[in-house]
DNA sequence: GTGTTTTAAATGTCAGACTTTTAAATGTCT
DNA sequence: AGACATTTAAAAGTCTGACATTTAAAACAC
């Protein structure tokens, strides 16, 4: 681990980057005990406020955790899956909502990537994933849903469609672009007409997963890319012509 | 931007947790400009480090910049795909390498993402991609090639597929796919006649993205998927065969 | 007006001290 | 000897105050 002293770059952000090489390269393994602090300080050559500054960056990206007391110090984090989740969630969402990223585009990606996801989950999927499909499915018919609760619903149903493929990575994966399509979906108002359209869809891609039909849910899901697409259009046109 | 007194969390932490709340609510818009650090220090009653500290972990999350300087200070950062994808790249290839994922969940994934891409990239491909795909399929056939630069080339080979789809969305969520895979394709020797299969499966995906067949490229991806599953069978079988 | 110098504001870095948490070592009693 | 209480030391967490460096704007000189 040796930091560069020609470099301009901040001396927090050095010894970071020195440190998660080695946890990349495998130098330091899981649960490895990083040198304390001061340890770091003598080494680097560098006072405690900087190492510390090094530290929470390595933090901050699940990299590293700390523990006080006498046999504490800096460990190599195991990262779980549900701390890559929350992450790709975070940065997803920003990425979408900061670049413009067109509606269009989007949901072009988000339904090819569930797509992907199809014949696998109509083969495994649990009574479980379906069970949940069909209750968000419900609770999507029922009056007086907010827009922002049927989206969440929507998301929840997708969720299970994912999930039924039983392959973690690929949920990990799917999480972030699904997710992160929420605020720009929570940007449409629902009719009651669409509602009733996407109730339908949900449904025949629910009646796919029961009967185990790969092929009838990448179907379902394409025609669910289609209607929402239409929609979004339409909500964006009035919107624009309201103006 | 408050935080709890009661918590047990470091300050920094929640410091950095209620900026970033800020941040995806949009009450701090792209560019804008954060409190000083004097100020910050203010609002939360807390120490110049720990602020410091805070606005380090956001910075690791690309989330902020810093500019020294009279004008300077910390601003809302629009995360870029770049910064999004090494994010990203980071995290997958981490959570691959601790979790012990199987080669064959990685690599279903992998694929079942990649054929995700399938028809949109055959239909909407450039020259410059199918040019791509050919010169790393022509560099993968040169003999002395290592498995590392076969590997390579391999992910340079899907990335050019992937990024024919002309989806920004996908090319960033894919890349993590991809490249996280890279380490565990390393893991693995390839003999010259596996070699030749290989070049040969993906002779066939180019030419059905030269012809523009979605079908034909998605069962490419599928052929290829069982050769390196296969592949990466026998590998581990002669190695455990070999203790 | 143009170019130079000064100045002030901001982040970056350092040194040192104190606080809190934690586990292990030590001591004490039964 | 064993169980419990106490002390101790190590480590991260936090604070204070200072100095260094960078940068743009203000002041100044020509």
């Amino acid at each position: 681990m040796k930091i560069d002293p020609e470099s301009a770059a901040d001396l927090s952000a050095q010894i970071a980057d020195a440190i998660r090489e080695a946890i990349i390269s495998g130098d330091l393994i899981v649960d490895a005990r990083l040198p304390s602090e001061a340890e770091l300080v003598d080494h680097f050559k560098v006072s405690r406020p900087t190492v510390r500054e090094a530290l929470k960056r390595l933090a901050a990206q699940s990299l590293i955790r700390t523990q006080r007391g006498a046999t504490g110090g800096a460990f190599v984090n195991r990262i779980s899956f549900e701390d890559a989740y929350s992450q790709q969630i975070t940065t997803s969402t920003l990425l979408l909502s900061m670049n413009a990223v067109s509606f269009e585009t989007a949901c072009e990606a988000r339904f090819a990537l569930e797509r992907a996801c199809a014949h696998l989950s109509a083969n495994r999927r649990s009574a479980d994933h379906l069970a949940t499909m069909r209750a968000e499915i419900h609770r999507q018919s029922q009056p007086g849903l907010t827009d922002e609760a049927f989206c969440a619903s929507d998301v929840a149903f997708h969720r299970a469609l994912v999930d039924g493929a039983s392959n973690p990575v690929l949920s990990y994966q799917l999480a972030g672009a699904v997710e992160a399509m929420q605020p720009l979906m929570n940007m449409i108002t629902f009719t009651a007409r669409s509602r009733e359209a996407i109730v339908t869809l949900h449904t025949g891609i629910a009646n796919a997963a029961e009967a185990r039909k790969g092929d009838a849910l990448s179907a379902g899901l394409s025609s669910l890319e289609k209607e929402t697409q239409e929609l979004a259009k339409s909500v964006f046109a009035a919107r624009a012509g309201r103006r």
